[in-house]
RNA sequence: GGUCCCUUCGUCUAUCGGUUAGGACACAUGGUUUUCAUCCAUGAAAGAGGGGUUCGAUUCCCCUAGGGACCGCCA
């Protein structure tokens, strides 16, 4: 057997969006799976559009969800030469041509045939004639002979086989009049000089794979497998595209998901394996399989992706969330205070208790994080008279505890509780918004005792309480 | 318009001819927690429609409907 070989092979013309992700992802676990090597190709031939900080953003989010490729990333505009070189072999042996049409009348002929509805396909014009009838002022661009008779199947892996009339391929440029290769030369180059065993990408592809496939029979190449994945759509319906909002993964990142919790929505998002939902990285590389890949395309789903979140938030060793918690701190918030830290670490357990994502265990923990208090002006209406009077009655108690614990600090709201002639709601809310400005938050006990003695009493004597 | 693909709860999906059609998210209700949340339990919720094939179809075939992708000298 051949060492399994796949590519993730985006162009920088856009930021990558979670539907790439999920591509690259598919085309990683294959190759693991398989003990493979898996590798990145940047098709950047598009000079026009194609864009060095698109291209540092692809590889950024591929390292963010923890895909790795083998060696250096391949550069397609560094290979060229090669593709044109096998443009110009395909023309000597007679499996491409020279077309002299210039752009102008293939528009024509397009916009005739859209007229008529009748379905455009290239006439082929030049297929048959001599170089004798070129015309001298016309820069020629080289077509690949495209099967006319006859019917191809392509033995897809995902969608099984597909079937197409080869009159319906028409016969496609390969090599431009300004001497640059298209894609379906390059890309069809560039995998077999990978040599790549399987191509797995978005089924938006399944009509090149006809063509490309032309261009390895005419080499006399040997043909890799294909899967062809159902695209992710939008909750409209639609092919993903890079301009839908909450598509790219710093969207993802920046709100607090996590690159575990991401990597195992978009692993199921199309795929499954029995009823499993939860996969570590390893059982994901164990377990990942083509058969298990569905044919159709699957939507976007927000509350399934913050719920994921959530129960890696919830299920991850502490250390790991404190540290993915500073670290995105860092990058999204304001960076956290090294004094300030320990506390956070300390009091993750109850902070993560009600967050879906690493901003809510931040805005969970903000009461630690600040000196100042934030109050919620609505919430902070709720501090009446009455509110006040417990507050201060609780300051004057609690300034006689020696050490703090739910147990010490218990019998002083309890007492308070009776005294007052209220409920534990009359005590606590009070208290709360007293301490974090949110009426809002973790426990009570919780609060205090993350606080520490002396910024508890510094908090609830706080002059703006009156 | 042409070619190709798809169709199970709202969403992601299981089922490889025989199931009370299962799970997860979301939703609803109840319980625990002397607030909120967590957690636990329970519930509602699906085979697009019509024909075949078969003792039996969600599953196989055909048609219809709906949806999608592609149709560049972009990738």
């Amino acid at each position: 057997m051949k060492k399994v070989a796949t590519r993730f092979a985006p162009s920088p013309t856009g930021p990558l969006h979670i539907g790439g992700i999920r591509t690259a992802l598919f085309n990683w676990l294959y190759a693991k799976n398989k003990q493979g090597d898996f590798y990145l190709r940047i098709e950047d031939t598009d000079r026009e559009r194609s864009k060095i900080e698109y291209k540092d953003q692809i590889i950024k989010s591929l390292k963010w969800i923890g895909i790795n490729y083998k060696g250096e990333e391949y550069i397609q505009s560094k290979k060229i030469e090669d593709h044109i070189k096998v443009a110009n072999e395909l023309l000597k042996n007679g499996q491409a041509y020279n077309c002299y049409c210039s752009s102008e009348e293939i528009e024509d002929q397009k916009k005739r045939a859209r007229q008529k509805k009748i379905p455009y396909i290239y006439d082929r014009k030049w297929r048959d004639k001599g170089e004798e009838d070129a015309p001298k002022d016309i820069k020629p661009v080289i077509r690949f002979k495209s099967k006319i008779d006859g019917k191809s199947i392509l033995k897809d892996l995902v969608q099984g086989d597909i079937e197409i009339d080869n009159n319906t391929i028409e016969d496609f440029v390969i090599l431009r009049n300004d001497g640059t290769p298209t894609y379906n030369l390059s890309a069809s180059v560039d995998d077999h000089l990978m040599k790549m065993t399987h191509i797995i990408r978005g089924d938006d592809h399944k009509i090149n794979t006809f063509k490309q496939i032309q261009i390895y029979q005419a080499m006399k190449w040997e043909v890799p497998s294909f899967a062809h994945i159902p695209l992710i759509h939008t909750i409209e319906g639609k092919k993903l595209s890079k301009r839908d909002k909450a598509s790219t993964l710093d969207d993802y990142s920046k709100i607090g998901i996590m690159p575990d919790a991401l990597r195992n929505y978009l692993l199921r998002l199309g795929w499954s394996f029995k009823d499993k939902e939860i996969f570590t990285l390893e059982e994901s590389i164990k377990h990942f399989n083509l058969e298990g890949i569905g044919k159709s395309p699957s939507k976007l789903d927000m509350s399934r992706i913050l719920s994921m979140n959530e129960h890696y938030i919830k299920n991850i060793d502490e250390n790991d969330l404190f540290n993915q918690l500073t670290d995105y701190c860092k990058l999204y918030k304001n960076e956290i205070k090294s004094e300030k830290k320990e506390k956070i670490k300390n009091s993750l357990t109850f902070l993560k208790n009600k967050a879906k994502t690493l901003e809510d265990i931040f805005n969970n923990g903000q009461y630690i994080i600040t000196d100042d208090v934030n109050f919620n002006q609505s919430d902070v209406k709720l501090i009446d008279d009455k509110a006040k009077k417990v507050i201060s009655d609780f300051n004057n108690k609690f300034r006689n505890v020696e050490k703090l614990s739910k147990e010490t600090l218990e019998p002083i709201v309890n007492e308070l509780i009776k005294s007052n002639d209220t409920n534990f709601k009359g005590v606590g809310q009070p208290l709360r918004i007293a301490l974090t400005g949110s009426k809002f938050g973790p426990g009570i006990y919780d609060i205090i005792i993350s606080l520490g003695k002396d910024e508890v009493i510094k908090r609830l004597t706080n002059k703006k309480l009156n």
